[in-house]
RNA sequence: GCCGGGGUAGGGUAGCCUGGUUAUCCUCGGGGACUGUGGAUCCCCAGACUCGGGUUCAAAUCCCGGUCCCGGCCCCA
């Protein structure tokens, strides 16, 4: 048996239908912002994430040469094809552009719960905006999304990663230098920023006053605190979150994100029941198209992690029914089964799902897996009523029957 | 990459510690009892010891390694 690669899943057509569903949700909550939908390569050149990302990044990108000696990586993340497709061929179109997609990613990393290596991810970006109504429509997008999912339990935490970057430029610390001590920072690991910090030339006081800020967290309350021209753009983007209705949300100056091309507002979604892995989103505002080779354009953007709000909702025990057949034909015996494929395809040419039997089952066979599909009706072709241009319908829920002439049957099956 | 726990029909399980008949039970699937009526019952059929190596007269069972799954660490664009 050939086993399926790691870090990969099969859907079963129950999830498959489950998926779809909440896909279809996001879709429509874009839409409803005023997003469209695009979609761009699954696998790109390597260089396009390796460009701005770094080399620790590559190690977990699937990564190959192709035949024609290119090379070639499984897309890491969404965000940087978007931008090199606007770059590419959407630089004259009306700005903001305000873009989603829906799509599998890979990276080559040990699974986990809510962590494989193929996974999917929705996501938006909006281009060409450099001003705090931008960000709070992102956010505003993503707080959207995730109401109308269902989920219960959640956190929506947003910071400003200018106030750490230019804490410690104003401190002495080279700009290249700045991601890492910033990778330790958002995981609180001072111990070992404070050294790196210390290489750079910065002082005891300086140090604290880093720590200080990675530590402001809490409600808006906090806003007034900040300040500088990032304390004045937070204000702004609260007040627009405001107007938005969106006022449950905690302001966290620690909030980092592993990536380094973002450099103002950065915001992330936290479902506690997830344990480990609980970012079900997270995003930000950067400006990437220029490493691309573009002219300098303010973006932001999000992602949401497909998979991982999936099964945040499974654990709040979100019912999903699944769509049902409107009606599953049976013939009464040999004599009118090339009948039952006449009544099956005009139903379904008029639009209604149906299935009919293949397996040349007897009647009462036939019933057992009719009432397994779940269809309401049951559409039962017999010889005798077939002389009256009639068959029985019978209601799988009540068992009800009754005879309908064939001209009037779609009507009675979507009654 | 690291640490720990696992893997027995499609799904769920008993057996493993203490090696020894035809590997347990439930469910699902196919057929029949039921020649025009389902989700009940009964009967029949089909279906498994994750892979490789070792120990042994004998391995689902003990040992080693791989692989995959689960939890955690690292990482997480």
């Amino acid at each position: 048996m050939i086993q399926r690669p790691r870090g990969t899943r099969d859907f079963l057509p129950e999830e498959m239908e489950r998926r779809r569903h909440y896909e279809q949700i996001l879709r429509q909550v874009a839409c409803s912002h005023g997003f469209r939908e695009v979609s761009t390569p699954i696998f790109e050149n390597t260089e396009l994430f390796t460009a701005k990302s770094g080399p620790n990044i590559v190690e977990e990108i699937y990564s190959f040469e192709d035949k024609g000696g290119r090379e070639i990586a499984l897309r890491p993340e969404v965000t940087a094809s978007v931008i090199r497709m606007f770059i590419n061929e959407m630089t004259s179109a009306p700005r903001p552009l305000k873009l989603f997609y829906f799509g599998q990613c890979f990276r080559y990393e040990r699974p986990q719960s809510g962590r494989y290596r193929e996974f999917y991810q929705f996501g938006a970006e909006i281009i060409g905006a450099p001003n705090a109504e931008t960000d709070a429509e992102a956010i505003a997008l993503a707080a959207a999304m995730v109401e109308a999912l269902g989920l219960r339990e959640y956190d929506l935490k947003v910071g400003h990663i200018g106030i750490l970057r230019g804490q410690l430029a104003e401190l002495g610390v080279p700009a290249d230098a700045a991601g890492e001590i910033l990778q330790k920072l958002d995981k609180k690991l001072y111990d070992e920023a404070a050294p790196l910090l210390r290489s750079h030339g910065v002082q005891e006081d300086g140090i604290e006053s880093v720590f200080a800020t990675t530590q402001v967290a809490g409600g808006k309350e906090l806003l007034s605190e900040i300040g500088g021209e990032p304390g004045r753009y937070l204000n702004e983007l609260f007040r627009f979150l405001d107007a938005y209705g969106i006022d449950d949300v905690a302001i966290d100056l620690g909030t980092v994100r592993g990536l380094d091309y973002y450099t103002g507002v950065v915001f992330e979604v936290e479902a506690p029941c997830l344990g480990a892995e609980k970012q079900v989103c997270g995003g930000g505002s950067y400006t990437l198209s220029e490493v691309f080779g573009g002219e300098p354009v303010f973006s932001t953007g999000f992602a949401i992690g497909f998979d991982r709000i999936l099964l945040a909702l499974e654990r709040e025990e979100h019912a999903f029914d699944g769509k049902k057949l409107d009606a599953y034909v049976l013939p009464t015996g040999e004599e009118t089964r090339e009948e039952s494929f006449r009544i099956a395809a005009r139903l379904r040419r008029e639009g209604l799902s149906v299935d009919v039997d293949l397996m040349r089952r007897k009647m009462s066979k036939a019933m057992k897996q009719a009432a397994a599909t779940g269809a309401r009706f049951a559409v039962i072709v017999g010889s005798k009523d077939l002389a009256e241009g009639a068959v029985t319908i019978r209601d799988m829920d009540s068992g009800e029957q009754s005879l309908v002439p064939l001209e009037g049957l779609a009507k009675a099956l979507s009654a």
